[in-house]
DNA sequence: CTAATGTCTCTAGTAACTATAGCTGCAAGA
DNA sequence: TCTTGCAGCTATAGTTACTAGAGACATTAG
């Protein structure tokens, strides 16, 4: 068995991260010790490795929720799963099409910062006049961490 | 002189936000109304269209607090805008490196998907086991915007 | 004049944690 | 055995950049 100490170390996952994963209902409350202390057998410890690496991918809590739900009934198909991680994969895709938008503009902006006073500055001058920009950027997404 | 609508509706901004920026200090404490009701100038609104650009750029409130103020002192010299501007665009090109990572690895999942039962799906499979993955994702890195 | 829309303040909610405060548990050294 | 110090406990509040709601007042169109 398990400390939260222990698990977190092995998981990759701070102390209060697992404690906030409990609240929220991701993890079942565990064992408790004879002075009220967490234990975690493997099987949480493999369930806190899932959502860790989800996590890591990008994936939403409330997504991973869904994919905790559906391991648990293997005989399922898995056409739910796929489309969580298409989903997953769009927004990620989305994103990066989103960036490289900015980073265009960003870089154009800096480029052409003559190193002078802010007077005649083309970051603040840009930033004050959007008819200055080649691109459309005027929406910003939802972050996805 | 506009009302907080008026000017929410010619620079994009929704009008809570507008109260948003107030409250927080990046717009002055605009005029009032015999009706106590906002009233705002040419300046207050080509400062939100900043502050709006910025934001659109992916810039954080931080950030635009600063390059706000730099704008008010156009006798400086411009390098610290140009530093904000660039450190902008690195967050920007590293949050795009960090997300093709994702994408490559999430392309992989779900090509690998057989479309069978959730008890062979690669998606759920390759999330409980980060040894399956080809790229190091494991660090989440933060979320501008 | 009335009805509809706009605006006011204030509070709370969002995602996914992180930080703090003040307490108790537990293992090892002197 | 004492004690020191880390680990763990609960509960609350803070983070970013807003958004949504309640309930009241202002303004404007018909």
């Amino acid at each position: 068995m398990l400390t939260i100490g222990k698990l977190a170390a092995e998981t990759g996952v701070k102390v209060p991260t697992v404690r906030y994963y409990e609240q929220i209902g991701l993890l079942p409350p565990p064992e408790r010790s004879s002075g009220n202390q967490r234990l975690y057998g493997p099987l949480a410890r493999q369930r806190l490795a899932f959502i860790r690496h989800a996590r890591a991918l990008g994936f939403p809590l409330e997504a991973i929720r869904d994919l905790l739900s559906l391991s648990d009934r293997p005989e399922l198909p898995c056409s739910a799963a796929d489309a969580i991680a298409k989903a997953q994969l769009a927004a990620v895709q989305a994103r990066i099409a989103q960036l490289k938008a900015l980073e265009q503009e960003l870089q154009r902006m800096v480029i052409q910062c003559a190193h002078g006073t802010i007077a005649d500055c083309r970051v603040i001058e840009v930033l004050g006049d959007h008819g200055q920009c080649a691109h459309d950027h005027h929406t910003v997404p939802e972050a996805m961490e």
